[in-house]
DNA sequence: GCGACAG
DNA sequence: ATCTTGTCGC
């Protein structure tokens, strides 16, 4: 879909995308979404998976995988061209959307205010979060070392963002709004999102079955969960 | 000009 | 992102 894509004509869309975001609160959320992407190294196959968990307890309910063939390369700053397609994909599958979707990647706190969650959610009008596990964008400021410390993240007096500390003695992660959200509601929902693992749930869960289906575990199509799943 | 740079 | 052993610290 962006295959013919320079990283000028990229770059005027992210432009003309972010105009069209919009930051409001959400109410009465019971289901939460993880996407991630996986790919075996120079191939352009992604394998696109999206989790849904109920909320706030965080128990597995269902998920959705489905491959896509991209050329389009990973350059910081333009993940979205890279992912967006094959996560749009696997949405298609999902006929119960999600309140809320969160992308492994940056909402709103990125130079142009387009990272991959802002590009989806734009593109699937759905509410969503970015939790990226490096920095890319913005003064670093690093939160005190005990479980839920948060700093600001700034870019010339703009709110851009959230540096999270979602383990003790472990790197933090970095939150912002994608769409159809605050920045305030995307931290607290990703705060209560942290199980015993550096990475929230919705997204870890999501990165497990994405390379379980790139190894041949699981297969492409929509699966409901029956059982309260011991798995991950 | 130089270095940094999500996944 | 992916590949991949050992190793340091709570």
């Amino acid at each position: 879909m962006y295959d013919n894509f320079s990283f000028e004509d990229a770059t005027i869309l992210q432009i003309e995308l972010a105009k069209q975001l919009k930051f409001r609160d959400l109410d009465d959320i019971k289901t939460i979404a993880g996407a991630d992407i996986s790919f075996n190294k120079n191939s352009t196959t992604m394998y696109a998976g999206i989790v849904i968990l109920n909320y706030p307890e965080m128990n597995l309910k269902a998920f959705a995988l489905e491959t896509y063939e991209t050329s389009f390369p990973y350059k910081a700053g333009f993940l979205g061209f890279k992912e967006v397609p094959a996560l749009l994909k696997v949405w298609d599958l999902i006929n119960a959307k999600p309140d809320v979707v969160v992308l492994d990647g940056n909402g709103i706190l990125h130079p142009r205010r387009m990272g991959v969650a802002s590009h989806f959610g734009i593109l699937a009008n759905q509410a969503t979060i970015g939790c990226a596990k490096s920095i890319l964008y913005g003064e670093n400021h690093t939160p005190g070392n005990s479980k839920y410390s948060t700093a600001e993240i700034k870019s010339y007096g703009d709110l851009l963002g959230y540096a999270l500390r979602t383990k003790i003695n472990c790197a933090p992660v970095y939150v912002s709004a994608g769409h159809l959200i605050t920045q305030e509601q995307s931290i607290n929902i990703i705060k209560k999102c942290i199980g015993n693992y550096r990475i929230p749930e919705p997204t870890r869960m999501a990165h497990e079955i994405v390379n379980d289906f790139r190894t041949g575990k699981l297969k492409a199509g929509f699966h409901l969960v029956e059982q309260p799943l011991t798995l991950f």
